[in-house]
DNA sequence: AATGAATGAGGCTTCATTCAT
DNA sequence: AATGAATGAAGCCTCATTCAT
């Protein structure tokens, strides 16, 4: 119906995630409270001033970044999760490739770190963060685990903690790439890592045929 | 003629333990950079000067915190491993318990979350903590992985990635605490976190009797 | 409309030589070490901060002081002995001239002593001010001596010392009005000062006509 | 009559002159505000607290330094040019000769360095040394150089004038070995240096044969 | 007389936030 | 809408001085 704005509208429209762009990998790379909005406004290419047009402060420019950065790929996999019918270990393995793509290997990959990093400076921040990211992730594993366990073919465990260890050398690879990393000599391959992490989850979690659990 | 030290000496024989565990437990509940130094010397009972008296400077106190708080129990476990002739898995479930006893139920269970949280804006605390503790503790595992590889009990894998494999859950465990966990609801039972985590290992990797690895 | 910058552009541009004649004034006053920052901000009526737009620390901005005010007057000099063609002691008394106008009769006056007061506590500055000010003066009245002496205007003398005991008297004047000379009674007079020193050189430094060197 | 002092008691006693030493030394090296009691107290081989049982403050601490150090050169000197009955430049040479031999190769030639440098901060002193050193060294230079005009020796000229240039090459030399002299990449050498100065002067302060005074 | 542990005021520097233009 | 100059609170670190032993 309309034409496109003009090119000069469409900037001022673009300004706020154009904001956000260089927030989130400022805070990504040097963390919230060290992280200089000038530095912000800089990368951005707008002035100091101009941030405060349209964040009130630091924390809501922090809390607008989580918002856009990770929920859409929370709800992607909901949907993923619905739609599956095969086993439960492939489920799982769908939910970690679509993970892994859409914030694995994009600038969102930092999140989970500066999370970690600031939960206790900004702990209503990290009450956003638990609702809306971590605990609709944990459900989502902890229903492929209930599944799995449910048709024999895992074994039985106490889902909730067992989502938690399922998890934890996920988020550990990101956490490890935004901060000991550095030190790190060697890069370290994370196809390989996470490889690794379902191949032992997969004989980990299996059923055996027989006798024998612990 | 008495046998004691002189109150005075006895006081300043006891300080820099006194100061190390103000620092460590303000350390850990506000990072490093946004702890300040007026404050520990504050919870240890003396003034801001005093605390140079007995340290050079903040990065010299992370540093006697890890040295005095960490690095002997990774010594601890590097006796373990030298004197350990059982089989691998027993081995690595000693350094774990070990670990878990001197670290995981203390104050110092939160220098993990710390060192990631802030390990990018202080790359020399970086440095020294994963020359002294990281490798330390991945040679520790990793020598652990390599010989039940060896002797045929565990299957064979990328040491060095199992390694952070292995390691993960056990580090996000203790980062979890520090960091998200104050949003949680109920509280997570870390005992059973490991036992199920040391379960999944146990299994995942253990070589099947004949064939069929991935 | 209006042709003129507005007042806050016009603030901005005034702003480094206000600081400058500040920190100059309270350098020259005080000393380096002893001279607070915030004083200077305060001099030129801004705030702590406000120095720092300018200038990026303590160092940059005495530095500033030199480059503004003193390495001119040496660049001049230069250029005055480079269109120079009459006899050499006239050189010297025009370089004397330019640098007791420019320098002796102002508030710059009272850098020498500083930088004599300070040199071993900020060998940088030192450096700074050795580099740029000192070896150039040397130089400048060192390659006078010298071709007075090739000319034969001026007896043969080892000129890098020569330079050292011709420049002194005018050091020292300068450096005596900003040190001892509130203890003293009578006000000596500069110009006579100056006066017997070129003098006593004029006469000391000529060549005699026939024998009895020293 | 009675027995030398024990060596405990010698020690005793010699206190404030080890400490006086320790001052000189440091005083001349980082100035005044720039020396830390505990450096003074350290190189005397004692305990900071010591300091205080021999001097009120720091203050009075430099008070003593000063005091002690040159005056009797002065009077030395004075006795120098009351026996004197040559020629008033041979004099000159006397006195200067003395000077250089008890301040100038000593650890004493700091302190010009050090009164110029402290003068405005610590008026009293300055007129301490002032009226103890200062103007009576001027008042030596100053008689010689009189009975030298008198005589027909030396040009006539004002007398209170000529004594500060030529005093300040010799001053200079002094401040500037503990100033600037760690800037130079050459040693320069005092005894040319104090030559040339005598032969400048020598020519330059003698009354010419016949006409042509400036 | 001697010690040395303890203090706390003070200076440089950073940066989130404000506001006149 | 946008700018960027200006502010001032806050933290690290030093060191003269005190005082219990």
């Amino acid at each position: 119906m309309s034409a496109l704005p003009t090119p000069r509208k469409r900037r001022k429209e673009a300004r706020p995630s154009e904001l956000l762009e260089a927030a989130l990998s400022l805070f990504v790379e040097k963390g919230f409270a060290a992280t200089r909005l000038e530095d912000v406004a800089a990368r951005a290419g707008v002035s100091k001033g101009t941030l405060y047009l349209y964040f009130e402060n630091k924390d809501a420019l922090f809390k607008a970044v989580i918002q856009e950065g990770i929920i859409p790929v929370i709800a992607e996999n909901e949907a993923i999760a619905a739609r599956h019918s095969g086993c439960s270990f492939d489920l799982l393995e769908l939910l970690l490739e679509n993970w892994w793509t859409k914030i694995g290997q994009t600038a969102f990959a930092g999140i989970p770190k500066l999370m970690v990093a600031e939960a206790r400076n900004f702990p209503e921040l990290a009450s956003f963060y638990y609702e809306n990211v971590i605990s609709r992730g944990r459900a989502l594993v902890g229903s492929a685990l209930r599944r799995g366990m449910e048709s024999g073919e895992f074994r039985s465990m106490d889902v909730e903690t067992t989502v938690d260890v399922v998890i934890a050398p996920i988020l550990m690879l990101l956490i490890w790439r935004y901060s000991m990393s550095c030190c790190q000599g060697s890069e370290s391959d994370p196809q390989m890592y996470l490889r690794i992490h379902m191949d032992l989850l997969r004989q980990g979690l299996r059923k055996p045929e027989k006798e024998s659990q612990v």
